[in-house]
DNA sequence: TAATAGTACGACCGATCGTGCTTTTTTGTC
DNA sequence: GACAAAAAAGCACGATCGGTCGTACTATTA
């Protein structure tokens, strides 16, 4: 990796850490530079503009929303467990944030950006509905091998499922609830065991 | 009311209102001043800090909130339809500001203030809760009118309630989905079925 | 070794932010 | 209608914003 490559990826490093606390419009070139350790300048030079420092931010975060999120839970079994393991990863990746004292990046740009438009706003949107319909294809597969119900909307499992993740953010972030958890836990139960195949077997 | 009250109340119209589009923080005095016709310094002395004009404006928002959603729902018959009543005029409430383009301040300030400090924050907190309890009682009663289960946790109920209104303002403001209404609905709707004594008589 | 491209720097720009101080205009009371 | 008080405007401030400039150092390549 070239040295313009390395400095380039220690800047979206710092810069991740600060936008999720700040978020996408809080993040400053100025502070930026200060917490990389360089020149105001220098550091724009790598960007030539702050909507492309911004663009680049949110592509460091979808990569590592992939990694910690997606990619795990991908690897268990088709079904409920698949499912199961997205809400365990999603949800870990917002209490991970919670605990560090800074939120999500995403939740914070969804709130900055949905009045905005240009590029910025355009790529989240594309992210989130791509990763809600992901989350949609598992519940489908979950339909297949009969773990839910034939009759299914997995469109609206997946809003469901995103609201649980919206509650527990405002929940343990804004009301600091320590039973946010516990909270988000037994909707994701309750949402389940709505899922599935009514038992006749009584 | 004498002339600086009308022109204080006037101008917390026209913050409330530029407040919904752009949140607390993009709030700016000189805008404000704009768009009440007034000059900057002539906005700032009825105020004499930008953390007051702030409070001014939460105190504003909450009383057409309980004006708009918290008094009308109260007036429905206790139990399930007080309930109803709620979700109704709850989600015309953010179904309003979207409409208008402009979004809920209170979610906007939720994701603004959650990791700041100081009486802005506070006071945002100590209403959300009040208005989170003041759904549990109304579950509380919907319980004791026989409408719900005996065994219920009304406060896991107002946690969910709200989680579909956050889900709702995040699909139709960001993802633009005209289905978030009908989304909404048919969450609320398995909430309450939910809520309901499990039926024996079959 | 010489030429070139990449990287970083400090100084600076115009705009806007919240806020203080001073002056002018409007309002309400006798 | 005079006059004090309240309200509004005018003006200026220091700080910070995104962004540009010329310049210097450092790799890479010829």
């Amino acid at each position: 990796m070239s040295k313009g490559a390395t400095t380039r990826a220690l800047v979206l490093d710092h810069a991740f850490t600060l936008a999720s606390k700040v978020g996408f419009e809080g993040l400053t070139i100025g502070n930026l530079a200060k917490a990389a350790g360089l020149s105001k300048s220098g550091l724009f030079g790598h960007f030539r503009s702050k909507e492309n420092l911004q663009v680049a931010v949110l592509e460091t975060a979808v990569d590592r929303f992939l990694e910690g999120v997606m990619h795990p839970a991908l690897k268990a079994p088709r079904g409920e467990p698949r499912v199961r393991a997205f809400f365990e990863s999603w949800l870990e990746w917002a209490r991970g944030h919670v605990a560090n004292a800074d939120g999500c990046l995403f939740i914070a740009a969804a709130n900055e950006l949905d009045d905005r438009h240009g590029p910025l706003r355009e790529r989240l949107v594309d992210y989130q509905k791509e990763w809600l319909a992901g989350l949609a294809r598992a519940a489908d597969l979950a339909v297949e091998e009969g773990h839910f119900r034939a009759d299914f909307d997995s469109e609206q499992f997946a809003y469901e499922f995103y609201s649980i993740i919206l509650a527990f953010h405002h929940s343990s972030r804004l009301l600091r609830d320590e039973r946010s958890d516990e909270r988000a836990a037994r909707q994701f139960e309750r949402l389940i065991a709505d899922a599935r195949p009514v038992d006749h077997t009584h």
